[in-house]
RNA sequence: GGGCGGAUAGCUCAGCCGGGAGAGCGCUGCCCUUACAAGGCAGAGGUCACAGGUUCGAUCCCUGUUCCGCCUACCA
């Protein structure tokens, strides 16, 4: 039975694609309720619709993949639900783009047409990032995929949203929301990113109203803002000033006066001048002192935060100043000129804040005062904390409980409305007649609802208004945060609210695999979601991995420059490669940094798998037999030994969520114990191809290169299953084959022992070999001598493999009779290997290193006898430490005086030379 | 401002419930030895950031310092 001749380089290009084409068609990925063993569900992080795969993606769906392909072999019943999410103000974006480039827009389409053409433009280029992971090798069930403006879903988020309301934890109220001007929309608090930025603070003199000399100055960074200011505070304790708290000052370039106020929350005596402007409409500080003090709101900004016309009346601005429109940098300019013209700027001094943007396009994000939904959230986050607290979901690595603790304990209420189109429409309704004066018609058919305006929450529109029983209604036209329905995506996605057999057996899901940056996002709402409506955790374990970075460490974009695209990594390396490094590299609690050199390491990883299948292959030719381990070759029952602790290994490192761990050690064993030595033992036992020797290796081949691929599936699919195929094998493919599990028959200590001396002895030889410069071909007369009784067993036993290893004829005597003129000794772990030394040969460097060993030695022994003999030391250290200094001392003794003997024999020798 | 994490070989990192300092990549030397040059063999390279403390003993535990990340916060 030769199996099929191998190519000499593996081309993972060759490969790939058909075997995912084969495991979908095969069904493999499928999950069905009914199948047998304990359920395991992940449910993939959706990405947006108008994402491409980068390497973010690429680790958390490697690791995720490796997760599921794992507990699949191990026989549960696995699903990993895939799918994306909407993307509301992202995807929105880039369709308005299209429609600018058309010279149109959503406003001229209006809302249906608009909406059906972004589901138009996901129907074409909406789901390229799930091609690119199937390219990845990801095991999802396709046949499930969801997506969040799914029917299903979106009858999941207006369940939710209607028991929310109905539970009194959504409202609408009119507050100051973070806005973005350029979306057009509000944000919630997590979607501002904060920038630590230079701007300047500004002195301004605020003349008193009764008597203009005398002037308070306040510190600000906006002065534009100053214009919808409706107080000036200090500090009620503030001697400086709090004989002004009552009077008022005459507010610079209007003809309004406002008045000074104490007010020891929001006045920092320290800070700037101890004086603070009140801005209510514009500043969230500056919003709850004016609810403090009652103060009027003047909203001087219109929403693409332009300074507005009607603001800017009510505030009784000179309007000589020509600010109507003015975008805030502008205004803020035309501010300061006018300001120091005029003679209120005290002075202008550097000053370090942040500033927040827009995490969707950047724009700095303006305090927007409108009506908007909340959810309040304090109900919800309780259970969230004790879920977490109690153990119910796990965090890992555990180090983020305390972050992610301390978010919830602070959270604030969840503004969830968006201004924008595409998304979850709120289900609720305005009767027209009802709210006559609350609903205005900002454009034809376009209408925005004051915050009197009283909403019908329901599952469908409402035939009858319930408080006058008409049947004219106008829909609230926000939509809602995408994070809404990505919240409900554990249970939303499995048939939620319907109580399905999908629902029952793979809820709660196992776990969730997800970076960091979304963790409060996403997996803190999933979490308040999932338990106040399933009344369970959303999942048991939540693994958050690292962020991807550059070589240098820098957090990978595009404006940077400095992204690696995977899908050029895994056209020029190979898929399994790039996972192999993803998960070799994910350590817990540290980014990722990834330099092309891994990938390449990791690709040559590969080929040497390829090589020594190619190899066993070759040798495959002939009887097998499957004798007890017991029964076979030192080499075979070594190899199994070593395998099966790599599979205990393995097992434990993936149950910890320890990629990396279970990476390495698979790397290891294949390439450092397999490879370099195991297939090297082997080779002379089939130089007689039918001897039993043969026919009981060929089998452990077989057996270990077989488990081995089942072992290293999880991570590298393709190459695993393209191996498997073309070994002796049964079934149909890798992916469902059972992940090996330690086997107790393997396991030899004794055979381990052995092979220690033997690698001491072979390298030690080896060493020899390269320091007198010889051809690693050249066939040597070697000697070998120890004065341990079971060092000298196991040497006599395993000559024919030290023969072999070391490429010489081994004479096993005592070191007295080796000749004395031409042997180089060396001494390893209490044993001496003899090398005959022939032709010209460097014996200085020899010398010399010989001595440099020694002096090391002697120092590690004068170390550990310094040790030894305090008295502290041999009273206070456990006896087991004590007897192991012990054992060490007496060995580096034995070697020491080898090295020292050595060293003298070779000083003669090489007087003998130039005699 | 608060919190968390990191500082170990040229680079990237592992290790550490305290007892001989490791890997991968890179580097040096020899070798195209029929599985593999995307390879083999051998080797060089580290006061484990700094200063104290606890201990018979500290890379590991404690305290402080410096530097670097990240998260978080309304200091106008």
């Amino acid at each position: 039975m030769p199996g099929r001749q191998l190519e000499k380089i593996y081309d993972p290009t060759q490969v790939e694609e058909r075997w995912y084409r084969f495991w979908t068609e095969k069904g493999y990925f499928h999950a069905t309720v009914d199948r047998p063993g304990a359920p395991y569900s992940i449910v993939i992080p959706p990405p947006n619709i108008t994402g491409s795969l980068h390497l973010g993606h690429a680790l958390n769906n490697t690791l995720q993949d490796i997760l599921i392909r794992w507990r699949r072999m191990q026989g549960r019943n696995t699903l990993w639900m895939p799918g994306t999410d909407h993307a509301g103000i992202a995807t929105q974006n880039v369709v308005e783009r299209q429609l600018l480039a058309e010279g149109t827009s959503r406003e001229v389409l209006g809302r249906e047409a608009f909406v059906k053409r972004v589901w138009d433009w996901k129907a074409q280029s909406g789901g390229s990032i799930l091609q690119q992971l199937k390219r990845l090798g990801a095991s999802c069930d396709w046949d499930r995929l969801r997506f969040t403006m799914d029917e299903g879903l979106s009858q999941a988020v207006r369940e939710v949203f209607v028991r929310l309301h109905e539970d009194g934890l959504i409202y609408r109220g009119e507050r100051l929301i973070n806005w973005c001007p350029r979306c057009l929309t509000a944000l919630s608090d997590i979607e501002v990113e904060h920038e630590e930025t230079k701007g300047k603070l500004y002195h301004i003199e605020y003349p008193l109203a009764d008597d203009p000399k005398t002037r308070l100055v306040v510190a600000t960074t906006r002065p534009e803002t100053m214009l919808g200011d409706t107080a000036v505070a200090v500090h009620p304790e503030d001697p400086r000033y709090n004989h002004l708290i009552g009077k008022k000052v005459r507010l610079p370039l209007t003809s309004r006066d406002i008045p000074i106020i104490g007010d020891p929350i929001l006045v920092d005596r320290e800070f700037g001048t101890g004086a603070v402007k009140i801005t209510p409409g514009h500043d969230f500080n500056d919003f709850e002192a004016g609810e403090r003090h009652n103060l009027p709101r003047i909203a001087i900004l219109n929403q693409r935060a332009q300074m507005d016309a009607s603001g800017l009346h009510d505030a009784q601005v000179d309007p000589s100043l020509n600010l109507t429109l003015k975008p805030v940098h502008q205004a803020r300019a035309l501010m300061v000129d006018a300001l120091r013209e005029r003679g209120f700027l005290a002075k202008v001094e550097d000053h370090k804040m942040s500033l927040g943007k827009c995490y969707r396009c950047k724009t700095v994000v303006e305090p927007y005062l409108s009506p908007q939904w909340f959810v309040k959230i304090k109900p919800l986050a309780e259970p969230a904390i004790k879920a977490v607290e109690d153990g119910r979901i796990r965090l890992i690595p555990e180090g983020w409980v305390n972050n992610y603790l301390g978010w919830m304990r602070d959270i604030k209420d969840w503004c969830i409305s968006r201004q924008i189109w595409w998304g979850h429409q709120i289900p609720a309704w305005y009767c027209r007649s009802c709210n006559e004066d609350a609903i205005i018609e900002a454009a034809p058919n376009s209408f925005t609802m004051t915050s009197d305006a009283k909403p019908v929450v329901a599952r469908t529109a409402p035939a009858h208004c319930p408080d006058c029983s008409a049947s004219d209604f106008i829909r609230d036209p926000d939509v809602l945060d995408t994070w809404f329905s990505s919240a409900l995506w554990p249970f939303s996605t499995l048939g939620w609210p319907e109580q399905t057999p999908e629902l029952k057996t793979y809820y709660p899901t196992s776990t969730l695999v997800t970076g960091l940056d979304i963790l409060f996002f996403w997996v803190a709402r999933m979490i308040m979601m999932g338990l106040k409506f399933t009344g369970n955790v959303p999942f048991r374990d939540v693994y958050i991995h690292a962020l991807v970075r550059d070589a240098e460490g820098q957090k990978m974009s595009k404006s940077k420059g400095n992204v690696m695209d995977p899908l050029s990594v895994m056209e020029k390396y190979g898929t399994d490669a790039l996972r192999f490094t993803l998960a070799a590299m994910a350590s817990p609690g540290r980014d990722v940094k990834l330099a092309e050199e891994r990938i390449e390491g990791y690709r040559n990883f590969a080929n040497k798998i390829w090589n020594a299948a190619r190899f066993i292959l070759m040798n495959l030719d002939g009887p097998r037999e499957a004798a007890p381990p017991k029964d076979r070759s030192f080499a075979d029952r070594w190899i199994l030994s070593r395998l099966n602790r790599t599979i205990r290994d393995v097992n434990a490192s993936l149950e910890a969520y320890r990629f990396d761990q279970a990476s390495s050690q698979i790397y290891h064993f294949i390439w450092h114990e397999y490879c370099d030595w195991y297939l090297e033992l082997v080779k002379p036992s089939f130089q007689s191809k039918d001897s039993a020797d043969a026919k009981r290796t060929r089998q452990t081949l077989v057996e270990s290169f077989e488990t081995l691929q089942r072992l290293l599936h999880p991570v590298m699919p393709f190459i695993t299953e393209e191996i498997w195929q073309t070994l002796p094998h049964e079934g149909d493919s890798l992916v469902i084959q059972r992940y090996p599990v330690p086997i107790p028959e393997w396991n030899a200590k004794d055979i381990e022992a052995e092979f220690a001396v033997l690698e001491q002895f072979v390298t030690t030889v080896r060493t020899g070999r390269a320091q007198l410069n010889y051809q690693p071909g050249k066939v040597l007369a070697l000697y070998g001598a120890t004065s341990r009784g079971e060092q000298l067993t196991t040497l006599r036993h395993l000559l024919p493999f030290i023969e072999h290893l070391s490429r010489g004829s081994v004479k096993l005597a005592a070191v007295e009779t080796w000749p004395t003129d031409k042997v180089l000794r060396l001494p390893v772990e209490g044993m001496t290997v003899g090398l005959v030394v022939e032709g010209e040969v460097d014996l200085e460097k020899v010398l010399s290193r010989l001595q440099k060993q020694s002096e090391e030695k002697e120092q590690e022994i004068q170390r550990l006898e310094a040790k030894l003999h305090n008295v502290e030391f041999t009273s206070k250290a456990p006896a087991e430490v004590i007897r192991e200094h012990g054992d060490r001392l007496r060995i580096l003794q034995q070697d020491s005086r080898l090295l020292v003997g050595s060293g003298q024999q070779l000083r003669s020798m090489m007087q003998s030379r130039k005699e």
